[in-house]
DNA sequence: TCCGCCGGTTAGACAGAGTCCAATACTGGC
DNA sequence: GCCAGTATTGGACTCTGTCTAACCGGCGGA
């Protein structure tokens, strides 16, 4: 793990390797909060300060992707290949959707002097009999 | 402005129909504080709780739409056609795309037992120049 | 070995968005 | 005009995320 850290070009503290563990070993979507109770849930050892300095060190670095899906919390995607997300609206839970059979046609042109950063899609879902959508997310 | 309220459904009172009016007099994307701040410019009259029962309220009876684009505040769309977005990561501004040129295909089936309740595109830019973004999502 | 540098970590204060609550004001039907 | 139910309100509160200033620790140089 640590090599990995080295890799790209990040120091492999003792703090960073821990949180590195906890978002690659398990293949999920994390919020912040979540990083911070995996990781000191044995005995504790990382600050709120530090778990958000990585991550955001992370995402520079292209490790993890940052989701902004859920109007209360940003969440980390440790999968960095090309992919959407469904989301359901009344669980919170995030599926992935592999990009690569996914087809966007028609897009008009992007504004004059910009270039694109990426395309996310999200396709929000709710269980068949939920009644409607008010409020986003009930987790848990 | 009451009777549009009115044909949704929605008892119109004097602060619902102001924020009405800055949401759709102006067809623009507000995020709650501008509205707080545009009901209230000449002189007070609107609180700020009431600004968000009645924006949950307008989202419930469809009048408008929440934008989770931006991490740090949830935008309100009154252009409820469909269309989705491009969003300038840098300038933090949004940009209309009508939906009924573009074409989404090689969607995989629903998660059992879901419904979809929509598809959000967000095309993500940046300025030519600009040096990259920390921030938010990098597929492609 | 000792020293000083410097990146990394930290606690806790802080900021901003949004929610909650209990009291009060208003609206609409009669 | 009265009343019941609905809407509004200020203010306290919560939660996520940021900031700051102190501190820690590894490493190179003398």
């Amino acid at each position: 793990m640590a090599d990995r850290l080295r890799a790209n070009d990040i120091s492999p503290t003792h703090q960073r390797v821990e949180i590195a563990r906890v978002l690659f070993e398990r293949q999920e979507h994390f919020t912040a909060d979540q990083i911070l109770g995996s990781v000191n849930a044995r005995h504790a050892e990382v600050s709120k300060a530090t778990v958000y300095n990585t991550l955001k060190l992370f995402v520079e670095k292209k490790l993890i992707r940052e989701l902004i899906i859920d109007p209360t919390r940003v969440v980390y995607d440790p999968n960095t290949t090309p992919h959407h997300h469904f989301y359901d609206t009344v669980s919170g839970s995030l599926t992935d959707i592999p990009a690569d059979q996914v087809r966007v046609m028609g897009l008009p042109p992007l504004p004059p002097g910009m270039i694109a950063d990426g395309v996310d899609i999200i396709v929000r879902t709710r269980p068949l009999n939920e009644p409607a959508m008010s409020g986003p997310t009930q987790p848990e």
